[in-house]
DNA sequence: GCACAATATGAACAATGTTCACATCGTGGC
DNA sequence: GCCACGATGTGAACATTGTTCATATTGTGC
């Protein structure tokens, strides 16, 4: 573990820390290889002993993001309450992350830059992420891992309404400051009563 | 309107319909300042005698976008009925665009890629779609131009889980292929079914 | 018919992703 | 203990990109 030699150690990690770091204070065009490697003291064709492109940089800090999403259903999981109430803290939890990291969200979901398909350690994290939330939100033993689309058409709503309202919130399309956690959890009570009622008619049914 | 001379005429409709062709075929990646040029027989530094930057040049792709959105509406204006009926059609329509042109919708809406903000053209384009758009859901005179989200509230659920079905959709995250006009019909009417449940109970009062 | 604005050209620049030949280190088999 | 080898780092190079600038050409109003 000597400073300026070779070898410098966890050279992986600090790449993935400092994009992300880069990601979250200049946004994904200020991300590039070259400023990753300046950034922890290596040279730029260095990465690609542990990246195979940048997109696969891209694609290491988008699965970290859904880490956080984890961390997310954990919190989650230290309290219960009924379908409504679930699905009220699920908004409140998924729009303040997505809130406080524009950046790495747009990026978790941006298949045209970070084509998920082709990093299957990446899809895997997505779905194990949203697996994870889903069948929190539904409850113990109401949802399968099979998450089929025509099984559990709710949760088609669930996570279109709130994509759509993290999205318009973090490009500006809707007036709510991010950074103001009120405001962000206004947003989400707002959008989450449309869903409830919504929902009502068939969240005894789970279906 | 001579061939191989300088002034060849309306080069900037030329660049930015060249632009909207690579976008749609190939991508947003594709899409560069030097390509634009090469497919309309000119110079790449040309591009600038009509636009500040590449970025400007997507800003229009993306205005005309809204113009697509724009015989939208005027084709739904050609039909009435109920809220619900209106709903859904509406959900049809904007649906059927998103999977017809993804790259397109995905750029409309890609802050990080065009800031529209710093585009006022762009904005204008965007507001008046709108506009237009949820001023026909809530038929004449229901909805003024003031479009505050706190006056209809409802208006945010209707466009957060339209702008979510869409981007789910295109990213591939739900198993809808756009390509199939009744699929993406059955995406439109199961997301619009919980929608009107969930706007009922205050369609009557419009709010 | 001419000056001027509009527009086109070609050469240049810095920055980027990526590759490759080469250098250096850590470590396991002898 | 050493040494061969894999892992990892270096430095130079390449093509491509967005953008700028000096220069050339054209259409148009006076």
């Amino acid at each position: 573990m000597k400073k300026n030699s070779y070898h410098k150690g966890n050279v992986r990690a600090d790449l993935i820390q400092a994009a992300e770091a880069i990601l979250n204070e200049e946004g994904l065009a200020a991300l590039s290889v070259r400023r990753v490697a300046r950034e922890v003291g290596v040279v730029p064709s260095a990465v690609y002993n542990h990246f195979e492109s940048r997109e696969e940089l891209l694609a290491a800090v988008a699965a970290d993001g859904y880490q956080y999403m984890e961390r997310l259903v954990d919190r989650l999981e230290r309290g219960s309450g009924d379908p409504s109430q679930r699905l009220r803290r699920l908004a409140r939890e998924y729009l303040q992350f997505a809130a406080a990291n524009p950046n790495l969200y747009r990026l978790m979901f941006s298949s045209d830059v970070v084509a998920y398909r082709l990093h299957p350690e990446l899809e895997q994290a997505a779905d194990t992420s949203f697996g994870r939330l889903t069948q929190w939100w539904y409850g113990p033993g109401n949802y399968d891992s099979t998450r089929s689309a025509v099984k559990y058409p709710n949760a088609l709503s669930v996570w279109s309404i709130m994509h759509g309202a993290a999205l318009q919130m973090i490009e500006g399309l809707i007036q709510v400051d991010p950074r103001h956690k009120g405001a962000v959890d206004g947003l989400a009570d707002a959008v989450i009563g449309t869903l409830i009622r919504g929902l009502m008619p068939t969240l005894s049914e789970k279906a």
